[in-house]
DNA sequence: ATATGAAACTTTAAGCTTGAAATAATTCCG
DNA sequence: CGGAATTATTTCAAGCTTAAAGTTTCATAT
């Protein structure tokens, strides 16, 4: 997905196929660094980090579904993730609902702890690897991803 | 890393993460709506079109390194696609006459024939689902894109 | 020529990812 | 009530992904 096939050089939809392309080897450039950052500093890996992150906005904690929809992935892979990082002591899973079927997941202590200090590191190397770009022209394009984001709503 | 931590209402730095974390999940969205048709439509997955569309490219063939490059991902990872590739018939390894080390790797005739076919659905739907965004501003993006780009080169 | 190191590639182990099937609990409704 | 459909989650198989270690081949400098 990342070189996209010959674009030819104009025609209908051409430049919605340049411009794909581009976004694609963008953020797999940017992630790329940060997984490796995120290994080298922290020993962790980006999938934990965004459940975490996630986790960490809902401190009073979030389903399994909650969880696979926010972060856009299947189900069977929240699963997974979550086992390693409740082995690892970062969450838990708290059974003890009214619907026996969910279990609520949440940081505990350490893991709060834990991913503040990685959260502040990721901050500064998101604005170091975006720094060519401007503050003034990072909120244009965020508006102009944010236009066509509502259009893809509850498209899956 | 679709999520981000937190993003603080304002601050240095804020607008970059916003920006990166909407970067993210458009792309995030986008592929999984063309990794799902790809598997639908064509029984194939996205990290064997970019092989292909690479291929498709390079009619004179590619080493496994510059695959790596190009795609931006590990060279195992190359090594274990194209072996699929291979078996499907779609690709060829051609070992060299002169550095027994390398192998040039090109699409076969069915593959090349085939990608044809995937390509022109795969440059529809990204048609589509940039459908919201004007020719126009496509062009802008990318402009935008391409300019940070630039500050990558050869980081990694 | 021959060691030494670099380069191209593969293999491996661990983890991520999906879609589909399986399990379990809840809700619907006749 | 009790069976059927629905919902939440886990399990599974296959494939993708990386970093690191291993193999083979080549280049170079004695």
């Amino acid at each position: 997905m990342v070189a996209g096939p010959l674009p030819a050089r104009s025609g209908p939809g051409k430049d919605r196929l340049r411009l794909w392309i581009r976004l694609l080897r963008a953020s797999r450039t940017i992630e790329a660094e940060l997984r490796e950052r995120l290994k080298k500093e922290f020993n962790t890996t980006l999938p934990r980090f965004d459940v975490m992150a996630a986790l960490y906005r809902s401190p009073e904690g979030m389903l399994m579904s909650d969880l696979s929809r926010f972060l856009l992935v299947s189900n069977g892979n929240v699963t997974g993730i979550v086992d390693r990082l409740v082995s690892e002591g970062l969450v838990a899973r708290a059974r003890r609902n009214g619907d026996r079927r969910t279990s609520m997941v949440r940081l505990t202590e350490e893991g709060s702890k834990a991913f503040a200090v990685i959260a502040a590191a990721h901050e500064g190397w998101v604005g170091e690897l975006l720094g060519t770009v401007s503050e003034e022209e990072a909120r244009r394009l965020t508006g102009m991803l944010n236009s066509f984001r509502s259009n893809w709503e509850g498209r899956e």
